[in-house]
DNA sequence: ACCTATTGATAAGA
DNA sequence: TTCTTATCAATAGGT
């Protein structure tokens, strides 16, 4: 994106690289911002220069400590000589901030409360109605989701069974054709020879008429 | 830089949120390795998405630890100057404060998104049929209040035709109004909340790819 | 720093 | 989610 195509690789020319340093790092810190502002993204950002000059960036009311602390936790890492310490604050920054956090949270109460049916006061017979429908909807996601379960389960039990046969006849002297055949019987159905966590494909919900319970709704 | 220029704020959309992080996340991403790459940056780069998933970069021959360790020292000494004239503890108290209702907000998240069906990654069998309960149960109740809902149009029909009536006979020269009990039926749509809490228990959120897109259906 | 031709990123739609 | 493509944004090279 400039006036010619650059390959990625070291900028020899030293000034040429100070100058590319200065301008992509704004970039940089710019697109981490948008990224965060778009999409609630929580990030920390950490850029030491060739020459050992500190840049950092972190989503709004976050603490790049913070960030470290989540990260730390979720790479399940102990971090011995852990300095926790503070970057000037705005305390008023920050209060605006938990008041907006405080507003999502009850945001998002209320929401369970109401797809729980625990309060569905305040709703109207069309929320009602649409409420209904999302839990049916919800419903079979998770009805969808168990099949699969069995299903992989299944085949996880199938390939057991394979691989005893297949062992079996090894031992008896009769090796090598079958093993390919299998293995790439396999790989057609995406299945990985241990277990992973499993993942279901994204199922566009059927809108239409969808009956339980000889219960019969409306389209809208 | 696509169809149409977007404003630098959170988008309100689900979808087009996810799809945007999605794609920015990898872009920012590249921009951070070809900068680590061109220049000999080290760079250190943590992104959660709001669902909680951890992405990073790390410059190629650092470790993410290295570049914290390495982040840690610097803002000491950086905050140690400065440390002069701020006192750390009000603020540090409002960062662990947002970071206790962010845990809040996240596990909320969680679960909507599965009472939903949109994330039902990590639930096992057992945490599937629970939810599935408890979704019938959800049903259960909406289906009870509308049905109260009709029940107390019906009345409000039948009360009205019960006053012309009465206006009628009392045009015609008789009394006696019957309308005390009708108004109590009416009460039973006030119906306190009852409880039942949906509970699974938040996953903890895992690292790289496992980005499920359920359908999603605005309620509230 | 500023300028702008070009390449790169991405929003919207399929 | 992935692919396409029209548009907007970033930036390489130059001043």
């Amino acid at each position: 994106m400039g006036r010619g195509k650059i390959e990625i690789k070291r900028i020899e020319n030293t000034n040429n690289r100070q100058v590319t340093f200065s301008k992509r790092r704004v970039g940089l810190l710019k697109k981490a911002h948008e990224l965060a502002v778009l999409t609630d993204a929580r990030i920390g950002l950490i850029v030491f220069s060739a020459s050992g000059k500190l840049y950092q960036y972190q989503s709004p009311g976050s603490s790049m400590e913070e960030i470290i602390d989540r990260f730390l936790k979720a790479e399940n890492i102990q971090f011995e000589n852990r300095n926790i310490h503070q970057l000037p604050s705005i305390s008023q920054q920050l209060h605006s901030e938990i008041a907006k956090i405080r507003n999502e949270t009850d945001r998002l109460q209320l929401s369970l409360k109401q797809i729980t049916g625990e309060d569905l006061t305040g709703l109207t017979v069309n929320d009602l109605n649409q409420l209904e429908e999302q839990l049916e909807f919800s419903v079979g996601k998770v009805r969808t989701r168990k099949v699969m379960f069995e299903h992989h389960v299944m085949m996880e039990q199938q390939h057991e069974i394979e691989e005893q046969k297949e062992r079996e006849i090894r031992e008896m002297g009769f090796l090598e054709p079958f093993g390919q055949i299998l293995d790439d019987s396999r790989s057609l159905l995406h299945l990985g020879p241990e277990i992973h966590p499993f993942q279901l494909q994204p199922i566009q919900p059927n809108l239409q008429e969808a009956e339980l319970h000889g219960h019969r709704r409306k389209l809208w």
